[in-house]
DNA sequence: CATGAATGAGTTTTCATTCAT
DNA sequence: GATGAATGAAAACTCATTCAT
């Protein structure tokens, strides 16, 4: 018990400090001695609780998805597992998603470091799609509401996400102020999800 | 006369070389070897040519935006210097910049890759910022023939690149088909610029 | 106790073949591998031990000074601290110098190379100069015995120091035979430091 | 003739950058093309006047030794060669050298450069020793006007340069107001040269 | 004579990983 | 579990030298 729960926050402590790591430096350039010393422990015992530096890549990856999948179903998913998403719960969703997620540049450059790593990583490609995908289908669910069928749904939401990840990275490159503002993204929305309450003509 | 042609030639064989490289490894692992490899030159001579390896990595990132740019011109100079810019061309240069830029996976991992390099390489960061500026410029031109103010011309502007490099980076995870298609891209498009033509009510 | 013990033994074990090295090669032809082979050792070890190969340099420098002041002290230590120098002693000290340490042409080699590594590095520099002051300072203690004020005592002795140093040099261009005496020297010692016993008329 | 002529200048041109060159690097760390760039020539022809970087270096040595053989006999000789040599010659001589030789700190940190060559560059070895061996025998002309046999000439000679390299060498390190007087200098050479009106008793 | 493109050997340094204690 | 000594591969960069023009 007390065993595994020792396990458990080395791994945690570990991982947390993949982040610190990463907000300094790419990974390639982040050493495991660094990583170690963020955590506070030694770097030999890094490959025992690892297998090597990709694992713990690829375990970090899981760890900061679900941190912000938790952030997320605390914030939201009372309000969605009721029977019906009003147009209202949408746009906060949308709305929160700009601004807490994609208008966060600490996390931006995080991914951006990701999605580079994926690019020559089998093993990150394949973990970094199956998040996106499950964060698609999340999507999915709620545009279902106001999109007749569900091809249409899952499309509609892979291109939010994926608008999302564009002002995610762009918010690295400019200020806030010279991008869009909430309203540009709403309507957005509402053009590309016409159900929610705004015909295009 | 030769020399000097010499010299421009070895420089794009080199920036050619990287390209090629990219499309394998990231730029940290591509050694300054590999890279003379695929020139199929000494590796003293990258150094001979270029300051150093982040040398070569900037004066490669004006190459290829310098590329896309003269493409871009010699597709669309023509038509846009005249006059007025139509609907039908603004539309034209949206569905282009959607099908030959976003979804060119190849580029876009060259691309997502830069984004990386610049998160953590100040020079790489400032040359970027000025290609998308340019590149913003460049679009905002079109932009303003539909919207009353330069500044939300700009905005505009900066946003449907953004967009652009979304669709750009999660055409390297899903397939074209799963993504949008041209008409949610005109869609979103017209929402965001409705003196193209499209009015929201 | 023992790990302690093993970064000891494997500094020394270190200084000492950067030692033997010097007696081959110049510090700049002498790689890390060539100090690493010497010591026994694997070359990625002295990056592990120092920080680099000027610290190995700094460390050596301090170790090679200190050494000869050990071999100095442990000589006449006792003889010194008792009340009073006698000119007896004053000479031995020297004749030790001149015989011991200037005529050891091995090591003045080494000295002539950090001599001129000093000339290019300042950190070698303050290192040789704290290091020639300090030696000053010992022989100026002596020399006070024999002269009124100490600013002349600490003249004289660096004066005596850089003649030790000068016939250093020369123990490697010429043989001992075409150099000065043991009697020439003493001549020109008592000359300079004429409470010594001699007079100059 | 003009041929010869402008051989002769290139090589003197270039070895005077060579001269440049060592006040601010080692030779070691001295490039070709520093030199090169120092005497406003293409590096390339560097090897049409030298046989190599060694060539250069051998040369240089030659051209600094006689420049200020050069300075000396034209500053000494009429002097010299006149029938006597008078103490007031000898001491003019000797305080020349003290302070326009050696404590002339530029050309000492040269000097000192050269030693370090020569430890480890037999060639280089050659060269100095020879040169000294010719200044030695410079000397011991004019000591052998105060002292009975030859060799007590030479060996008094061999020690004055060995004094002298050795106050050249500490005019690096310390400031001339720390160490030996004109006085005390020349204390110390009447002391071994006692013909030259000085005795000890 | 002069130029500068080209070569290839050599050096410092970094670092993931292993392993004995 | 935890430590840190030890290994060896890899990579950027420098530079003397050569040679075609």
């Amino acid at each position: 018990m007390t065993q595994k729960m020792v396990r458990s926050e080395r791994r945690i402590q570990i991982l947390q400090a993949l982040h610190e790591c990463l907000k300094e430096k790419p990974f390639h350039q982040t050493s495991i001695k660094d990583i170690a010393n963020k955590a506070g422990v030694n770097h030999g015992l890094l490959h025992y609780y690892f297998e090597n530096k990709e694992d713990i890549l690829l375990q970090y990856i899981d760890y900061i998805f679900d941190k912000y999948l938790a952030i997320y179903t605390e914030r939201f998913n009372l309000e969605i597992t009721n029977a019906t998403v009003t147009n209202e719960t949408f746009s906060e969703v949308c709305r929160w998603l700009l601004n807490e997620v994609s208008f966060n540049p600490e996390l931006a450059r995080i991914f951006t470091e990701i999605w580079s790593l994926a690019i020559y990583n089998r093993k990150v490609m394949r973990k970094l799609k199956d998040h996106y995908r499950q964060w698609k289908n999340g999507m999915s669910a709620l545009v279902e509401n106001f999109v007749s069928d569900k091809k249409t749904a899952d499309r509609l939401s892979l291109t939010l996400i994926a608008l999302a990840e564009g002002m995610s990275l762009f918010s690295i490159f400019f200020r806030r102020s010279d991008l869009c503002t909430d309203l540009d993204y709403q309507v957005m929305m509402q053009s590309m999800v016409p159900a929610n309450g705004i015909k295009i003509s």
